[in-house]
DNA sequence: TTGAAAGCGATACCAC
DNA sequence: GTGGTATCGCTTTCAA
């Protein structure tokens, strides 16, 4: 096992301690079954001084519950995850879960090992948060555990899902642009393959601003081309077109083209207004003050936990979807022309 | 076990859909031992119809291995913790390791509970990135598991560190404001209890900015203060004593400080400097350009999974301590006077 | 109330 | 090469 100098204690070696059996400490530790107040207090200073822990493997292994709720996250370097894991893990102690984390490195094919390795930890439940993994690959384990997509809308028959509108945030932050005036639009669009949530929104943008009766133009921003690259390109139709705003299908996509517009000598929002996606802390704060459509961060994380705890307690019950509303928030890089 | 609807399958399933003993069953699976090309095809193949995941908690009982790394992280809601986790969950990956993460959700009992959570699942290493749990509730795993502290400055003769010259890096953040020509500064500063290099990082900018001859007061930034209350300090600091900087332990509290200032109708950089700590994305993009001291957060996040696994391979290896250094991130919230 | 014994699902060491 | 068997550390009947 992971000893380094010395192995880990077992409950053999507590129940020698304390002088009694195993069974007795199984007992006393897991507050199950009956014993006495004096067996008790010895089992509990031998744990103590031998600074027992339980092996989970072979708790779990026996009992068949790990009280372990798998979390499968795209990127872990991602403001959004990480703001939904802090949520989650929250929700989860509540409940008495424990929440584990593990990603893959950018691949689909890492992330399903990463989800295997939950799987194979034999989690209690599992909570998807990725835009990039096929739905068929996580319903797959789906009939074996409770399992609840979060952050993406997943309308798979064998899958619950908690997420964002991610239509009517792209109708809604379109109307903030259009509301303010602006009537050429230049809209980042994502392929389908790079990331499902984000493709979506750009679609949802394009299709509204034009419903408005105004002209959007969409620019590629696949994840391989460079900011600057988009930069570039945003700033040919400001010539061209005469576009005045800039949308894009997150925050973190919008940071980058501020740099590279910055870069290229155009200021926000002077020059050009610029919207976001997603407004999770630390660039929805007031004093950066990106203008961009703020998804229910706190209330999908809750209610994902509380999905997939309330799944594992009663596996019949039925499959749900909910679709939650985001809201715009306003900023400062949206000006009105 | 976890299962939703149906069970999952064991190797029991697998051995006998494919006709052979789990003993082949395991040597196939495994890759260990020999066996027959036939045996391989028929193992695999029944494996896959079954979509068998082995259970990584007998797995581990057994072998005593879990190649699993375990990460406790302070809050999961910050960036630094966020970007170290990426650069881990890389490396680790890299060299056939898995990451689990877990989070005490602020208390120190409930880190203490996330530790033992971790040390249940029986990781094969320990990485410890929290500047609030006390070495010595770290240290008692340490003789049993390959632990490594990283991001904070950690000495403990048990405990193996990489992190941060955290004192180093008060004092190039501090030449570089009394540089700037602040003599009057104000440092917000941090309780030792609420976190220790934070308060390490105040203590060092305080005095190298008295050693060059300036001016320092310090202002209780303690968790529980609002920034509101904090900002006012502030400007009633530069009011009275004509202070013209502001030095944070955080970009996180920086933010904070420059919401709450702004406010009150101070502008920053014209009316006061303000600097930072830790320079990590997307607070230390050059669009928003906070002047801040960058952690070398990709080298602390790589060294400390080598750290681990090193240990994890040659338990005999001696405790190490890695200090690295930072580097002053210019930005544009520091002005020269 | 307590202890002995039977597994949980895999690996590893055996003979064959 | 292959399959039986002991074993990992624990929970859970089941007798005593």
């Amino acid at each position: 096992m992971n000893r380094v100098g010395g192995a880990q204690p077992t409950i053999l070696d507590v129940a020698a301690r304390a002088g009694v059996s195993k069974s007795a400490v199984s007992r006393v530790l897991s507050g199950t079954g009956r014993f006495s107040d004096e067996t008790r207090e010895r089992v509990e200073r031998a744990a103590a001084e031998l600074g027992y822990v339980a092996n989970a493997m072979a708790r779990g292994l026996v009992s068949g519950r790990t009280h372990t709720i798998g979390m499968l996250v795209r990127d872990a370097s991602s403001m959004l995850y990480t703001a939904l894991h802090a949520v989650m893990e929250q929700r989860a102690s509540e409940l008495g879960y424990r929440v584990v984390t593990t990603t893959g490195v950018g691949r689909v094919e890492d992330e399903k090992s990463a989800l295997a390795a939950l799987v194979s930890m034999r989690v209690d439940g599992l909570v998807v948060c990725s835009g990039l993994l096929p739905a068929a690959d996580i319903a797959e384990f789906a009939p074996r555990i409770a399992t609840v997509v979060a952050g993406r809308p997943e309308l798979h028959p064998a899958l619950s899902s908690v997420y964002c509108d991610e239509v009517d945030g792209g109708h809604q932050i379109a109307d903030a642009v259009v509301d303010a005036g602006h009537r050429d639009v230049v809209v980042l669009s994502v392929p389908r393959a790079d990331a499902i949530t984000q493709h979506a929104r750009s679609v949802a943008m394009t299709a509204r601003i034009r419903m408005r009766g105004a002209n959007a133009v969409d620019i590629d921003a696949s994840f391989v081309r460079p900011a600057a690259d988009i930069a570039a390109d945003v700033v040919e139709m400001m010539r061209e077109s005469g576009a005045t705003a800039v949308m894009c299908p997150t925050d973190r996509m919008m940071l980058d083209l501020c740099d590279a517009l910055d870069d290229l000598g155009v200021d926000i929002p002077s020059d050009v207004s610029v919207t976001g996606f997603d407004g999770v802390y630390p660039l929805a704060s007031d004093w950066i003050g990106f203008s961009t459509l703020q998804q229910p961060v706190e209330r999908i994380g809750r209610e994902a936990i509380d999905l997939v705890i309330g799944r594992i307690d009663d596996p019949s019950r039925t499959v749900e979807h909910r679709s939650l509303r985001g809201t715009v928030l306003p900023g400062r890089t949206l000006r009105r022309r």
